[in-house]
RNA sequence: GGAGGCGUAGUGUAGUGGUCUAACACGUCGGCCUGUCAAGCCGAAGAUCGCGGGUUCGAGUCCCGUCGCUUCCGCCA
């Protein structure tokens, strides 16, 4: 080793000590005789000092050194004079009296501060991401993270879970996202695909007898990004046999409730978690992840606002539409101006219109007052439950549509008025969603969570007259507003999955040629099982405290899917292709005759 | 595929049609300095204002296009 003690290390106890540190320069501060070098490594930061009259070569050899050097020292610690600690720092009580300085790289000016923490534009960041990974933010997210994953790891062994690997290249199957695909060099024209998730593995390992597995495991979904969407993820997915949906729940919220205070000071809202149905859910908070930090829940006035002269309800309400309000604490004052721009943004999210009525100190003030009589005035603040002072919003439409307006208006609000309390992780299980939804643009059913997931006993036989009206035995753990984890009962019988895969317009043919090794499997002793997945770094995304996945991932993507550091995606050799028995069209080549080789 | 935001020295910002011959902070370089810890003081260098085109007597500033990053919608079994 060329150190004896790591940068973090060092107490008061330990002077008179003669040790060896290594690390890198993270500053310097030089008084022309004294020198200061704060020498950072993985553990902490460290203050040398080198004085001319201790051993003027290794000062002059100071004198020489610059920001980011990779140094070794020699030196004998010492207790810091009187006056001249840093409580600050953990090594603050002592300094290490340089006797040697060996320099074991240079290196250039960084093209950003390390030392600080500053904003820097990501692209820059992402460009240098080994830069930044240097800074104190991505170090702390990092080991975040590895903690997270040591917790799991640990917590789940202990409770008899088998961590088991499976393949990276797999099948490629059209349910679902769009496939990140390999080709075959091996089989002219065939294509591997990289797992979505484990699922039909997992689900094999159950039929394999292994009863509870796990996996830290990575994933694939070609499709567009989000700040908490990565083109590859990795999931904490799990399975158990002989279990139904509540055995599930209560040992991923056993795990969340240990994992959060050994991990992060984060503060959780609830427990146990409050449980809302999807319907519940929508109904409420307009979405089926609902941040649940806050109320300003969703009010239905659909009986009182259908029977008005305003026709903009009333007509909404004859369509099949609904009318209905979120409450706005303490927004009655709000100008022309911003109730114009609360319309637009109800707008641009696809609302027709948007009412508001503000509970002025001398009464309420609304520009739909003509249409309504005081008594329906009063009786939908009456309702809502508007207080002076407070802004009721108020949208009329297709159920879909105002669930999806005011969803938005409510976390637009809990931000704008400060409601959510970042220190605190607000669980909550949704639970009873629809099994199959329909899709215009594909003309059929499609499965709302997976083809895998099975229906509710009582709603079986549904499942071909009344495709949309089955509820799934599936369930989605949200934190804040953010979907953290996913999961079901399975279909464990062949005739179920093939009736499923049927409800989805999939033909007996396609069925057996994409999944006919689950349907087989099914067939030699399945047993009963369901499991859940959740989003590693969005979970530790909650933990840190941070906007985005990036800042929890080391070397992530961009929006466009693109590694700014080494430029991947990137061209082939015509001899790689070749090879591959790829042909690209002339349009998508490099013009470069070897790719970016 | 669509909508919005951003792009000015190494980094972060200011500049919203006319001494902008582009300012400030941090950093960098040079000098001084034996107790600093975001050290201090003095001085200096450093920017074809993302790229291309247009409007104008005049464009960092307005318009169009394009590239990059980002947020959101679609998409994400």
């Amino acid at each position: 080793m060329l150190k004896t003690h790591d940068c973090g290390q060092l107490r008061a106890a330990d002077s008179g000590k003669t040790v060896m540190l290594a690390g890198w320069v993270h500053r310097r501060r030089d008084h022309g005789n004294l020198i200061f070098v704060d020498l950072r490594d993985r553990f902490g930061i460290t203050q040398l000092v080198f004085n001319p009259d201790i051993s003027e070569q290794t000062h002059a050899a100071a004198s020489d050194l610059h920001i980011e050097y990779v140094i070794r020292v020699v030196g004998q610690v010492r207790e810091r004079p009187e006056g001249m600690r840093n409580p600050d720092m953990p090594t603050g009580e002592i300094e290490v009296v340089a006797t040697e300085l060996e320099i074991l790289n240079t290196a250039k000016l960084p093209v950003f501060h390390i030392n600080r923490e500053s904003e820097v534009d990501e692209a820059v960041r992402l460009r240098y991401r080994y830069l930044d990974l240097r800074r104190q933010r991505m170090q702390r997210n990092l080991v975040l993270y590895h903690e997270v994953t040591r917790f799991i790891r640990e917590h789940l062994s202990n409770r008899g879970f088998v961590e088991i690997e499976t393949p990276i290249l797999f099948k490629s199957t059209p349910e679902g996202a769009r496939d990140y695909v390999v080709p075959s060099r091996i089989h002219p024209g065939k294509f591997y695909a990289l797992p979505q998730s484990p699922q039909q593995l997992k689900q094999l390992l159950m039929v394999s007898g292994f009863e509870r597995y796990f996996q830290i495991a990575r994933c694939f979904r070609d499709e567009d990004q989000r700040s908490d969407r990565q083109p590859e993820f990795t999931q904490l997915d799990l399975e158990m046999s002989f279990v139904d949906r509540d055995d599930i729940l209560a040992l991923m919220e056993d795990l969340l409730i240990a994992l959060v205070p050994a991990v992060s000071d984060k503060r959780i809202a609830t427990i146990p978690f409050p449980r809302l149905t999807y319907a519940e859910a929508m109904d409420k908070y307009g979405s089926d992840k609902p941040d649940v930090r806050f109320g300003m829940t969703i009010v239905d006035i659909t009986d009182i606002a259908g029977k008005t002269a305003f026709t903009v309800f009333s007509s909404a309400v004859e369509a099949g539409g609904r009318v209905k309000a979120i409450v706005a604490p303490g927004c009655a004052g709000y100008t022309r101006r911003q109730i114009d721009e609360l319309g637009q943004m109800a707008r641009d999210l696809g609302a027709k219109g948007l009412a508001t009525i503000q509970m002025r100190p001398e009464g309420p003030h609304t520009p739909i007052a003509r249409f309504l009589s005081p008594e329906e005035l009063e009786s939908i603040i009456s309702r809502c439950g508007a207080q002076e002072g407070d802004l009721v919003l108020i949208v009329a439409d297709q159920p879909k549509t105002v669930a999806q307006v005011l969803g938005q208006m409510r976390t637009e609000f809990g931000k704008r008025l400060s409601l959510v309390d970042d220190n605190v992780l607000a669980f909550a299980w949704i639970t009873d969603f629809p099994l199959l939804e329909w899709d215009d643009e594909e003309q059929r059913y499609t499965a709302v969570h997976h083809p895998f997931t099975a229906p509710m006993d009582d709603d079986l036989d549904m499942l071909e007259s009344a495709p949309e009206k089955v509820r799934a035995k599936a369930y989605d753990v949200v934190a804040n507003g953010y979907e953290i984890g996913g999961g079901s009962i399975r279909i464990h019988r062949r005739d179920i999955q093939e009736r499923m895969f049927a409800a989805i317009g999939m033909s007996r043919e396609a069925a057996q040629s994409q999944f006919g090794h689950l349907l087989e499997a099914f067939e030699f002793g399945a047993p009963p099982h369901g499991g859940i997945a959740a989003g590693m770094a969005r979970l530790v995304m909650l933990l840190a405290g941070e906007p985005n996945i990036r800042e929890v991932t080391a070397f992530p993507k961009t929006q466009s899917a693109v590694d700014l550091m080494t430029d991947a995606p990137s061209y082939l050799t015509p001899r790689q292709l070749a090879e591959l028995h790829i042909l690209v069209d002339d349009t998508h080549m490099s013009n470069t005759k070897d790719g970016d080789a």
